[in-house]
RNA sequence: GGCGGGGUAGCUCAGGUGGUUAGAGCGUCGGAUUCAUAACCCGAAGGUCACGGGUUCAACUCCCGUCCCCGCUACCA
């Protein structure tokens, strides 16, 4: 089945870049390099497609990093906008159109799309309670909250996470909470959002995704859509309390904004319509029109927008079509470690466009061929090296090379006549036949690894037709011979300089120069394109051996990086003075573990007895990632013991263990260096 | 803990309504070759298909349980 075949034309999205940070590898492989392929297929398919993106810059950490950084957040989203807009396109991600959500088209289009909803009641709005800043009339964002840890006492905790323990929290966990803005301490005031209530859709999605998608969407996708219908979906706010985004279409809604989720995707719409604009053409059949297919490239941790959220909205619009098929990857490791922007462990795309000047492709093939389609994947710059000594460069190039080569120095660069066919040279040409039709089948299945594998094997095919005709040994016995050869390599030969352009646009380009193909369309590839007499230009090397000491470089430079990660993981700065009386406040002592168990449904919970001294008590504790039951009973361990008893998973803790954290947070029990009485005091 | 995805040769991955010797590429080893960027070509070695049970004439493929990795989620006084 040629899925192809039932559409008008394609709508293809790459997810929306968060304008804070540059591109790295993890997102190409992830999403832009499998979709540039895609569309690239396509068009050379002559298919109508079209293919969108833009940088994703309204939300909260926006604000925050401009306030860091001391700019607004226009700029911060100026800077990382033209970082990666010039970097895609030095990179030959062929984008129709990159747009922006800060665009003024966006901001009219997805205030449109809401309040479309709004007119037809598709949302319930509720009132609550917020912390809310008096001096500057602002309601504050989680992240805009500091306050005292409650769980580790650090004090300058996220109203959404403690950055020094780790823990997720709410505004309302922090104790003396401050205004990140004023300093102040934040009032609760009421508030009113507006809800898009999930489930009242759950028919709809079931019917969708569970019934109809079944067997065509990925399992990790399908899988996770089921797991949060099943699970029962809950009505989400659309709206927040800021000033940065778009603000509300209504009436009295000053200091509110689309919440960045909502207003996302509708970026892909706004883009759209942005390029139809300037190049008068009718951007609505793109999305809705049902000839219309929509795909949407994501990473796996954008599931459930683009596959319950978004669809709720373009079809509680009305008039919008819903994906025919969202591919999420998974995610890609770089060294066996987690990507991290903040930790600086990537492989940056500017810097690897200025560090490797010429090898767009080079990254395009490995990423490619190593990409997390069905599960999380590593890349290494040895088997990047690899890849493109052994594969790109061995095997592809190497055959170009090679045919180019004898073509030039036996015939004067003039493709020779085929004479009568062998059953080798018969085989060869039907074997080139099938290749447009098998590679372009598994793109449009999302199988890109393996669509490029069988790229490879085209110029396998041709290394080895050549070895085994071996021309350069018969040419002067057989000199027609080798005309019928070279004839058939130059065809095949010319196959790869189309077949490989959704993959290599670098290299096909160079390569359609080399042998002077004037067009490059796909269903064409399989059969003869250079015709006798064509003359071709000079053959050039399609790619350069990667040296150790390159390599070497790059493997220095991300050791360096991981070098300052622990350099700079600094100690916790010094807490506030405490008073002694604070400190004698505190009773601590001696205790040893009698009984421990887990506590059942949680991952860090142990539940355990121990001897006090004063009592046999129980205590709560959340290490059971560090020990097993069994290990710690006997253990002599310090209690504190007066702290307020507190319920744990229903459990009442009375008085808590202390635990030396390492910097990987790893926990260790403090324990007295003898083996004092239970109850010895600590001081 | 719950839910989802994954665990197949040294590495990256295919595979199958259950059915003779489990596939590919790269790496390794051997051979052949010189047109080609010491590349190509041929061949070989290499896997108890995470582990333990079960169903079956037959399981890597189905069922149950366990372990490990990733994501979402609950939990760390």
């Amino acid at each position: 089945m040629n899925s192809t075949g039932n559409y008008k034309r394609h709508t293809v999205t790459a997810a929306l870049p968060y304008a804070n940070g540059p591109i790295h590898i993890g997102h190409l492989a992830g999403v832009y390099v499998p979709a540039d392929i895609y569309v690239r297929y396509l068009r050379m398919k002559g298919e109508d497609v079209i293919y969108i993106c833009g940088s994703d810059e309204h939300g909260v950490p926006i604000t925050i990093k401009a306030r860091q950084e001391g700019k607004t957040p226009q700029q911060v989203v100026d800077h990382y906008h033209s970082l990666i807009k010039d970097s895609f396109a030095r990179f030959g991600i062929s984008f129709d159109i990159y747009s922006r959500t800060s665009s003024p088209v966006h901001h009219e289009t997805a205030s449109e799309v809401f309040k479309t909803l709004y007119d037809k009641g598709a949302f319930t709005e509720k009132d609550s309670e917020q912390y809310y800043d008096a001096e500057n009339n602002q309601f504050l964002a989680d992240r805009y909250i500091m306050g005292t840890c409650p769980h580790c006492g650090y004090e300058k905790a996220y109203g959404d996470q403690c950055e020094n323990c780790g823990t997720s929290l709410s505004p309302t966990d922090l104790i003396s909470p401050r205004s990140v803005l004023s300093g102040n301490k934040p009032v609760m005031k009421k508030t009113r959002h507006w809800y898009l209530p999930l489930d009242k859709h759950e028919p709809m999605l079931r019917k969708w995704i569970l019934e109809s998608h079944k067997h065509d969407w990925k399992p990790n996708v399908y899988g996770q859509c089921k797991s949060w219908i099943d699970q029962g979906l809950q009505p989400r706010a659309v709206t927040r309390d800021l000033t940065w985004g778009v603000k509300l279409p209504l009436e009295n809604t000053e200091g509110k904004v689309l919440y960045v989720w909502f207003d996302a995707p509708i970026g892909y719409i706004s883009a759209t319509r942005e390029w139809g604009e300037t190049h008068g053409r009718d951007w609505e059949k793109y999305w809705k029109d049902p000839e219309s297919k929509l795909v949407h490239f994501i990473g796996k941790d954008n599931i459930v927008f683009h596959c319950i959220i978004f669809p709720v909205i373009l079809n509680a619009e009305g008039s919008y079509i819903l994906p025919d098929n969202v591919p999420a990857n998974e995610f890609l490791n770089l060294e066996g470690d987690k990507i991290s922007t903040s930790r600086n462990w990537a492989v940056w795309l500017h810097e690897y466009l200025d560090e490797f000047p010429g090898k767009e492709d080079v990254l395009r093939y490995v990423l490619c061929a190593a990409a997390p389609e069905t599960k999380d994947n590593d890349f290494t710059w040895r088997d990047f090296q690899a890849r493109n000594n052994n594969e790109l460069l061995a095997i592809f190039g190497n055959f170009v090379n090679r045919t180019l080569v004898l073509t030039h120095k036996y015939f004067d660069g003039k493709v020779p006549e085929a004479g009568t066919l062998s059953a080798s040279d018969e085989e060869a040409l039907s074997s080139l036949g099938g290749f447009p039709e098998k590679i372009g089948q598994n793109i449009e299945q999302y199988r890109f690894r393996e669509a490029l594998a069988q790229m490879m094997n085209l110029a396998r095919l041709g290394n080895r037709y050549l070895t085994e005709a071996e021309p350069w040994k018969i040419y002067k016995e057989d000199p027609e011979r080798v005309k019928t050869v070279l004839n058939v390599c130059l065809q095949i030969v010319a196959s790869m300089a189309v077949l490989s352009e959704p993959f290599l646009p670098h290299t096909a380009k160079k390569l359609q120069e080399m042998i002077a193909l004037e067009k490059a369309d796909w269903r064409g590839a399989g059969g003869s394109r250079l015709h006798p007499g064509h003359q071709i230009n000079k053959a050039e090397l399609l790619f350069e051996k990667i040296e150790d000491a390159t390599i070497q470089a790059q493997v220095d430079k991300l050791l360096q990086t991981r070098k300052d990660n622990d350099a700079g993981r600094e100690v916790e700065p010094q807490k506030e003075a405490v008073s002694f009386d604070d400190f004698t406040a505190m009773d601590m002592r001696v205790a040893t573990i009698l009984e421990a168990e887990k506590v059942p449904k949680t991952k860090k919970l142990l539940k355990m007895t121990v001897d006090s001294g004063i009592d046999k008590r129980t205590v709560v504790s959340g290490i059971a990632e560090y020990y097993k039951p069994e290990e710690v009973v006997g253990k002599k361990v310090v209690l504190l013991a007066n702290l307020k008893p507190r319920k744990i998973k229903g459990i009442e803790s009375h008085g808590m263990l202390l635990m030396a954290e390492d910097k990987d947070g790893s926990l260790a029990f403090l324990s007295p260096e003898k083996a004092f009485e239970n109850g010895s005091t600590i001081s």
